[in-house]
DNA sequence: CCGAATATACGACCAATTTCGTATAAAGAA
DNA sequence: TTCTTTATACGAAATTGGTCGTATATTCGG
């Protein structure tokens, strides 16, 4: 009954997830302006991909109106979660360490975003 | 002069660099066997694949031999960096934290490598 | 009421990726 | 030498993601 399906939502509809996930609640068009904000594309574009995403299940829609309601049908720590796993498996040999290492690497983390790593490793040392 | 190539390899170029990454050279049968070990693949596709890395300059070969040799011709790290970066920005709103915090949520890090992360930490907070 | 604006549906096209069949040449075994 | 195995080259189908045009329906302003 759980969410056990493959989360693979491609380039495009990440875009769209991100704006779904900011608004919670979106038509068509607000999120085909938040696309058109960054780059150039055709509205229809947008709806077509929203409703192919829809059929995916990536995200739900009510169509009870003319003008359809959007928003995410995944949830997004789960999705980060999973993408990060298929790239540390498939980019980093399994080991989050590595990954870990690689992002802080050139980061321009800020020394409060540090110290909250930190504590987290506290945490994660402790148990 | 030097690597500012835009590198984007596919799903599958990434498999087989993975496997010249570890091998340091190999054959294009010994990468398909590493292949086929996981998946189920023909041996021509994996030829296939090589020659178009070849031309599109992400592996070289030595063709001196009937057996062609071959290598990576990307660097795994600035590979990964890249890659790291395109998530970091499309999945957690550009914030390295934000990752490195998913990452390490659910981990198997050993305390060996919490320490060693611990210690990049304290370094970054000094510069 | 009528025309403009705005909505969804849907088919079609294009480019990139992945797949594999087949041709051909070289090497190896008998 | 002759048959089998093993290489590479190459063309082309199949898939997938992304793009948009066009048809059609609904709503809204005047």
């Amino acid at each position: 009954m759980s969410n056990t399906k493959v989360i693979k939502p491609t380039e495009s509809e990440l875009e769209i997830l991100q704006i779904l996930w900011s608004k919670g609640l979106a038509t068509v068009r607000e999120v085909h302006e938040g696309l058109a904000a960054s780059k150039d594309v055709g509205y229809t574009t947008t709806l077509k991909l929203m409703q192919i995403m829809n059929e995916k299940g990536l995200v739900k829609r009510d169509d009870s109106m003319r003008t359809h309601v959007y928003q995410a049908a995944v949830n997004k720590e789960r999705t980060q979660k999973h993408l990060l796993n298929k790239m540390i498996d498939s980019l980093f040999g399994g080991s989050p360490t590595q990954l870990v290492i690689q992002a802080l690497g050139e980061t321009k983390a800020s020394p409060e975003e540090i110290e909250k790593i930190q504590a987290l490793l506290n945490d994660l040392k402790k148990q």
